[in-house]
DNA sequence: ATCTGATTTGGAGTGTATCCAAACAATTTG
DNA sequence: CAAATTGTTTGGATACACTCCAAATCAGAT
């Protein structure tokens, strides 16, 4: 997880990522599924995937819990969506349909695309679909 | 193929679709496995999967051309990738970045979306990564 | 008519994602 | 505290996109 491209996760790990992030703290498994729309098994499987990679931690039967890393890298998930979010709300998207689009393709976009739209907009700190925090994102 | 979303073929399939499109005609399967960088065996088993979907007619051991639907779809798909690469360029993508990074996100950005886009810029018909026709589009 | 190079076929493998049924753990209830 | 209930995990099977290799096949040239 060194050099982060932001290209290492699947769309639908980043939507797990995200959906842990927001959530903040221990989340349960059938809170994943019930919210992402999977089977509960299929949750703990992405997790336990998740979880060996060092994004968050698992314990068994009692919940989910992202790392520091894992968080460190939601938090830019959660800007790069909100980023991409208002930029396409500038060329005529509605607030839903940004968000909608964009987390359609957003796992597509690399860190490095982002720190330049974000910077060449001014590192803004509010969007269309959240707060953009500038912490970590690598973002001066 | 009636209603057109964008989303309806996969990145790898976009990108044989936009390469038959801008080489035109006759085109042989290796020319796209050389360009793709792919096994030609592994060009020919997506040409007839295009094939079966209706985009191209391949004739064994002869060639592929698009169809007369497959070439409007990929006009669609060339005139979406010169559009997206477009709006990166504004935010301080240079040409060869945005082109490269709308590359692996393009397929899945809708058709309604792109149409939003265009219109918003006012139906550019030049892009940074090549003309944008305005034929098919269903952009007025 | 045969040889050569291009192309296709068949088979197999990878990675991601999915669900179902069965096993299991934790918690609640009697 | 034991039993029943609820929530969670395991194992197994499937699907789909994409890939390559080896073997068969075809088209064109010698």
């Amino acid at each position: 997880m060194q050099e982060i491209t932001g290209l290492e996760l699947s769309p639908k790990k980043v939507e797990y990522l995200k959906f842990l992030y927001k959530k903040g703290g221990m989340v349960r498994t059938t809170d994943i599924s019930s919210q992402l729309k999977v089977d509960p098994s299929t949750s703990t499987k992405t997790i336990g995937e998740l979880a060996h990679a060092g994004y968050v931690e698992h314990i068994p039967y009692r919940g989910v819990r992202l790392t520091e890393e894992g968080h460190a890298y939601a938090e830019f998930l959660v800007n790069r969506h909100n980023i991409l979010s208002l930029m396409l709300s500038h060329y005529g998207l509605s607030a839903e349909g940004a968000c909608q689009e964009v987390s359609r393709f957003e796992s597509f976009v690399s860190r490095s695309a982002i720190e330049t739209i974000c910077g060449s907009m001014g590192h803004p700190t509010v969007g269309v679909c959240g707060e953009i925090r500038h912490t970590l994102c690598g973002i001066p």
